[in-house]
DNA sequence: TAATTTGGTTTATTTTATAAACTTATTTAC
DNA sequence: GTAAATAAGTTTATAAAATAAACCAAATTA
């Protein structure tokens, strides 16, 4: 009746960031932050879970002088996604 | 961008619990227990949750000479329930 | 009448989420 | 040139949550 939703996604911090690098190529820390509004720390947590889930790979790099470090979602993370999405409507649909 | 997620609904037994309970004119905590699969301790401490929340309400009767826990959605839960899935969706519509 | 089942609750443990503190390097202000 | 402030994170500590294990009381069954 109700599909098990994956905890790595079912976070509402990692499923922030899993969205908003759906819709892009790539994004650095900094900008995810912004657009999630959280902390430096939480960010880094959450982020290193979902790379270790394989669902996020970092890339650091530098610009200019500054480190920078480069987020993409992976196959098996947009995958993760929209099973994600799918299970959670089984929690969703109102019937009656 | 991101909408918040209400933290008592984000949370896999309680949203299944309240997705239930909106289908149904009342349900009885063995009834909720078997159609989630939760163990009675979680579902008993979910439950209460819920009720400190004010999303469900709880009567306890009894069927012949055996207790019965009753469960209702409140208004209050239904709200919560309407508005919570509304604000999921901002993470869920993947741009692009 | 002893053991088992029903219908839960309470308590303890493990996991998570989060923020606070810290690190290292870089600018900017004097 | 050096002290203070900023940037970009990471690590560590704390608070909150999820979950299971242990427990309880009454009823039923053997």
């Amino acid at each position: 009746m109700f599909k098990p939703l994956d905890p790595i996604l079912h976070s509402e911090l990692r499923l922030a960031v899993m969205s908003l690098l759906l819709g892009v190529e790539e994004a650095d820390f900094t900008y995810i932050k912004e657009q999630t509004g959280a902390t430096a720390g939480n960010l880094s947590v959450q982020i290193d879970k979902l790379t270790t889930a394989g669902y996020v790979e970092v890339e650091k790099k530098f610009v200019g002088k500054r480190p920078c470090t480069l987020c993409r979602i992976t196959p098996k993370g947009v995958e993760a996604f929209d099973q994600y999405v799918k299970n959670l409507k089984s929690y969703l649909k109102v019937k009656k």
